[in-house]
DNA sequence: AAAAAAT
């Protein structure tokens, strides 16, 4: 079996390597190092949790241990779609650079211009970004990409997802015809492929799994749950999500739950946390520090559930995840495997659960054409009886919650409670309370209209 | 009953 010292990195590079616990290569990583150190295109079709991080990043350190980074030309740059992804990349980098003196400066949006410039100012081996802010920097003048040697682009699918390609094809064009380039994507669609064949010359092809495959290793699930009311879905999904978690016991150390809607994603995290789970919610509405902070505390144990969009469904490493619970069923089936692919991942035991509502019941068609097998069904493991009759005035003290407040404030005036009603001064708000209508202000004057402007303004 | 990314 091939081992990493035989793939020519630099002994730099494989000391980080061994002390980072690693001795032998994923697939990914075997097939692209070699041709990359030889200078080659490389084209690496291959899903996240294969190693594609290091697949780039050890042949990367390796070219640019040699030579010495100028001054707002970087020799190097890395494209990801996202700014976390971008934020694990530099996380790599410093690995596996831990042994050579390269510098990197991580240019994502979100965070201030002032570090990143300066940074680039005194010259960066290496530059890991998201396009926009990228652009951003090159076109305050900041920034000459004339000096890349080596581009790398992650997760291209995504970028297409998500519109990047037009940003993508003109930071090529910004970048020497010369330089080499080190394309991932997990699937090739038309566009990628269109992409690949303008921008790439005669790359090493590495394809490593197919897109809809999902590990063997995940158990799936679903429940299929159809609410006692319909206007109780709401409520029931998320008692239904806590008996799915409460079912797996301790057999659940971390998961991750997918929500379609970012509203969705807060909501789940705050009635996660109510009702004492340890929780917490991650989606792009929230600042940048703030999805860091987080995504920290998932990994280092001390946040136990991560409510999360899609944001979180790709390219993220997040390590041993237990369990992924599908809160909602994807809208796109592709997002159902990369969601349940932060699980099971290295060989491990995971185990993936979904909600699906009747409303999801047509996407949860396209997902299970997608992976080609049957998802089993799991029983609910909570029975919801609708109330008898639908809501009325003498309904049970339950539905008094979701009276207007006015509503319960009249009422508990009419009680008579308090010293106010045997005669005594009435509180201002009762003072305008009788039934009369009012018309204009009618025959009462308020009394600070009474009082002289003087004494009202002292 | 749509997320993400530049401001």
């Amino acid at each position: 079996m091939t081992k990493f010292a035989d793939l020519g990195l630099d002994p730099k590079v494989l000391a980080a390597v061994d002390d980072a616990g690693y001795e032998t290569p994923t697939p990914i990583q075997a097939g692209a190092i070699p041709p990359a150190l030889i200078g080659r295109d490389v084209l690496g079709i291959a899903q996240t949790g294969t190693g594609k991080t290091a697949s780039f990043t050890l042949p990367m350190i390796t070219l640019l241990a040699k030579g010495r980074a100028r001054a707002r030309m970087p020799r190097s740059l890395v494209l990801a779609p996202t700014r976390e992804l971008a934020a694990q990349v530099a996380e790599n980098f410093d690995i596996y650079a831990k042994n050579t003196r390269l510098t990197k400066a991580l240019l994502i949006g979100g965070v201030s211009f002032k570090e990143q410039d300066a940074l680039i100012n005194k010259g960066v081996d290496v530059l890991i970004a998201t396009p926009g802010r990228l652009l951003d920097h090159f076109e305050r003048g900041k920034l000459l990409l004339t000096g890349v040697q080596v581009m790398v682009v992650d997760e291209a699918d995504r970028m297409l997802d998500m519109g990047f390609i037009p940003d993508i094809e003109r930071i090529f064009q910004l970048t020497p015809f010369t330089r080499q380039t080190l394309f991932f994507s997990a699937t090739m669609a038309p566009e990628i492929e269109r992409i690949t064949n303008t921008f790439l010359s005669n790359p090493e092809k590495i394809e490593v799994a197919r897109a809809a495959t999902t590990s063997e290793t995940i158990e799936q699930g679903v429940v299929m749950f159809k609410a006692s009311r319909k206007d109780r879905q709401a409520k029931e999904k998320r008692d239904l999500l806590r008996a799915l978690i409460d079912k797996e016991g301790e057999a659940c150390s971390n998961a991750i739950i997918f929500c379609n809607r970012k509203t969705e994603v807060d909501i789940v995290a705050k009635s996660l946390n109510k009702h004492g789970y340890n929780a917490a919610a991650i989606h792009g509405d929230l600042d940048q520090s703030h999805r860091m902070r987080t995504l920290d505390g998932f990994r280092d144990g001390s946040i136990r559930f991560l409510c999360a969009s899609d944001v979180a469904a790709r390219g993220l490493d997040i390590p041993n995840v237990s369990h992924v619970f599908n809160y909602d069923v994807p809208s796109h089936a592709e997002d159902y495997v990369h969601r349940i692919g932060r699980t099971g991942r290295a060989g491990r035991e995971g185990k993936a659960m979904m909600i699906c509502v009747p409303y999801d019941e047509k996407n949860f068609a396209a997902i299970e054409k997608l992976v080609d097998k049957e998802i089993p069904r799991i029983e609910s493991p909570v029975e919801f009886t609708a109330p008898s009759k639908p809501a009325s005035k003498s309904a049970k003290p339950a539905d008094e919650d979701k009276k207007p407040k006015s509503e319960k404030a009249e009422r508990s005036s009419d009680k008579p409670k308090s010293s106010r009603s045997r005669g005594g001064r009435k509180s201002g708000r009762d003072r305008y309370q009788n039934d009369e209508p009012v018309v204009g202000m009618g025959d009462h004057v308020p009394a600070f209209l009474t009082r002289s402007f003087k004494s009202t303004a002292a």
